[in-house]
DNA sequence: CGTCAGGTTGATTGAGGTCAACCAGCGTGG
DNA sequence: CCACGCTGGTTGACCTCAATCAACCTGACG
């Protein structure tokens, strides 16, 4: 029974968060079969870049990595940080061209479900063309979480940022009080509509407040109780 | 072979845009059957509400929609503008409860999808089940468009937003010079994260400049040209 | 040790929010 | 038919938050 020696779905532990979720021993094997588990980058390498040809969908397994958009302006956009267990490339299924790059904060490893084969896929496993379109919704409800939180000022914006963080690390079984953020001022600043300067202001803030501390990229939460009341308030 | 009288996918002028696109005849056939296409509203009544259990995708036949959200401080967010041809509730499939509320700006008229029906179509008909995935991955580009427009400039937000919007009426095959809004200055703002004194001073500021003439909620586009170079600086 | 990217801090500015007054159109009821 | 109130819209004065510009600091690395 032993066919499969490599980390594939079905010894994979992020099978409750990724795609596995909810399917069966037999499923989770069939889609094992088609799912290539090989992926790795280093940090600053592309997993995909914004206009090429739809190609896969993926799974990350270790590591973070964000999704970059150029505007007209020639500006970056952060459009959301990405964390083991999510599924990326859904933005580039519409136009058949990715409409962001993906790229890796860290080193980072993935599986990939290769664009031809999701048909298939879907038709052969009902409850992964399900769990398909579940990571579709959970990408469109991100994002409109992301344009509401784009609305409000800056230290709002950025307790919803850590605290969104905390959340989503601890749900995948990670030390949520203290983790390292793979991302410069400026970058935070790309993806929440900030300046670099701004958010090491809002950074200071908080830690006079002593609701967290930073070492460089290290952030604690000190008091997760009142930096998530500042979003109330 | 006039197994239906009732407008359906299969005599609908929406078919290039909504889900039949690039369907054969027969496919579009077995789709009608599924789909139940006598929805009706009068304006201001909602579609599905926010936090409502997912029950039903929704193709907009005519007239426009709003998708709002309320969030934590009781402020209302619209997350976009729904024109006939687009499908909306994919929201909802992540947490089986719809993310925002879809409320009718128009009289509007829509065709259903029951969620307990989705599985099986998508089963029984592939390309629809490509469809959906297609118009889910819209959902998320149009949703990523959204949040970088939120971070530029007062004009280019209301510049994007006109000639996004005459953009989309043209692909309908509606006059995209001149066309009624059906939103106030309030609703204008909530969408594009301005106030609504900023949107009359802005609609002001492109009248003075012969960009646009506007008599209460009929908008027409003079300078088509010069209105998207105020994006483009 | 010099260089350089990333980060902090301060001074200044400006776009857009806020507050407030006022106006236009419109349905209602005396 | 007009007075009234009400919603939506416009306009002006003022203020605030975060952007901008600039100087300086820190640690990593060749």
């Amino acid at each position: 029974m032993n066919k499969h020696f490599q980390v594939s779905c079905n010894n994979c532990n992020l099978d409750a968060i990724c795609l596995p979720r909810g399917l069966s021993a037999d499923e989770i094997d069939s889609l094992s079969l088609e799912v290539k588990t090989n992926g790795m980058l280093d940090k600053g390498e592309y997993i995909y870049r914004q206009g090429d040809p739809f190609t896969r969908i993926i799974a990350l397994k270790s590591g973070a990595a964000k999704l970059v958009n150029i505007d007209g302006h020639g500006n970056e956009h952060i459009l959301s940080v990405s964390l083991p267990g999510e599924i990326l490339g859904f933005d580039g299924l519409y136009q058949e061209h990715y409409n962001c790059s993906a790229i890796a904060l860290d080193k980072i490893s993935f599986c990939i479900l290769p664009a031809e084969n999701l048909e298939q896929i879907s038709h052969k496993i009902p409850s992964v063309n399900r769990e398909l379109f579940k990571h579709c919704s959970d990408n469109i409800n991100k994002a409109q979480q992301q344009i509401i939180s784009n609305k409000c000022p800056a230290d709002e914006k950025l307790s919803l940022f850590l605290t969104g963080l905390a959340d989503r690390l601890h749900a995948r079984g990670f030390a949520s009080n203290e983790f390292y953020l793979p991302l410069t001022r400026q970058e935070i600043g790309e993806h929440l509509g900030l300046t670099l300067e701004t958010v090491s202001r809002m950074l200071k803030q908080f830690q006079t407040q002593e609701l967290i501390s930073v070492n460089r990229k290290l952030i604690k939460i000190l008091n997760a109780e009142k930096l998530r009341a500042i979003y109330r308030n």
